[in-house]
DNA sequence: CGCGCAACCTGTCTGC
DNA sequence: TGCAGACAGGTTGCGC
């Protein structure tokens, strides 16, 4: 579920409401959350330190530990994160609810009485208590890798890492080692907004190629974070509230509906506009419009000119 | 080293 | 109604 737009979006909700405060108590409630090491030392290491901030590298939640130490969360398909602060009683559904919620697997308790809970129907979230900023970086140096929303992404810098890649470039999007955080609704989104087919090989783009895919990337994550990240299923903010995102999807989801882009292009003809189709890349679902979505060529070496009228998949 | 795929879990939905 | 099978936002480990 959660990619970076969910994630940033928990993030911001989450700092205001524990940095500064210190945890008073720490119950790893599925063993499986701390793997492969017990969740004891875990629990023990947590208790009586100060919260200093909370930042987000890709996907993983990082909470700064007075004294260089950093928990490091990451919600994988199903996890979140619900924040309860003793004043905010009754100010969503979340905190209405006097009973715990289902699928809870760990718990933190705050000194003014703010309670921090994680909860993860699949059980594939983690948990690690890194000590030290040299683990911190280690951990990370070999697990995510350019931050798409800073000015590390830069053509020439997505050029660089999809050099020689022989990947369809819908897999190479989802490799949290080249650029981190995006996963795959935002994938599919980044890749129609840069008019380019998920197929394509990553290392079969060009200059322009690799513009329209930084911008596109960067649009797709920030209209996710305006719109507070994406529910189709189980996502929940920090406060237990759902994001809009889904409803803001071109392609992701949205098999057999027309294509946007090539339905406003041609707005006068109702009929005629190529519909969205639905592929496995990858072994992950994949939407993308097979008419505005370019194949590229392995080789940049031949320019193939493109067909201007849409083959007519009656439909 | 790059790449594709099974595995890790549990719940929900669809079709017979 | 019951049940088998497909599918779900991610990452890792293994084999080629």
């Amino acid at each position: 579920m959660p990619e970076l737009p969910e994630v940033e979006t928990i993030r911001r909700q989450l700092a205001p409401e524990v940095a500064g405060k210190r945890i008073v108590s720490a119950e790893i409630l599925d063993e499986r959350l701390t793997r492969p090491l017990p969740p004891d030392p875990v629990a023990r290491g947590l208790e009586g330190r100060e919260i200093e901030a909370v930042e987000r590298r890709g996907k993983y939640l990082l909470i700064g530990l007075e004294g260089e130490g950093t928990l490091a969360l990451h919600l994988r398909m199903t996890g979140n994160v619900l924040v309860r602060s003793p004043d905010r009683l009754g100010a969503s559904r979340l905190y209405e609810s006097s009973t715990e919620p289902r699928f809870l697997r760990a718990r933190f308790g705050l000194d003014d009485g703010t309670e921090v809970l994680f909860t993860d129907v699949r059980r594939f979230g983690t948990a690690v208590l890194l000590e030290g900023a040299d683990a911190l970086d280690e951990y990370l140096s070999t697990r995510v890798g350019i931050e798409p929303l800073s000015t590390d992404l830069t053509p020439e810098a997505l050029g660089r890492i999809a050099e020689g890649r022989a990947a369809p470039l819908k897999s190479f999007l989802l490799t949290q080692t080249g650029v981190a955080g995006i996963g795959n609704i935002y994938a599919d989104e980044a890749l129609h907004r840069a008019e380019l087919h998920p197929l394509s090989p990553a290392g079969s783009m060009k200059h322009e190629h690799l513009e329209a895919l930084v911008e596109g990337i960067v649009d797709a994550l920030e209209l996710g974070l305006a719109e507070g990240g994406s529910s189709i299923d189980d996502y929940l903010d920090a406060r237990g509230e759902r994001g809009s995102m889904q409803d803001e999807f071109l392609v992701h989801t949205r098999e057999g509906r027309p294509c946007p882009r090539c339905a406003s292009a041609r707005d006068e003809r109702e009929e005629g506009v190529p519909t969205i189709e639905r592929i496995v890349v990858g072994g992950r679902s994949t939407y993308f419009c097979p008419d505005c979505q370019v194949k590229l060529r392995k080789r940049p070496r031949r320019r193939k000119r493109r067909r201007a009228a849409p083959a007519g998949s009656a439909m």
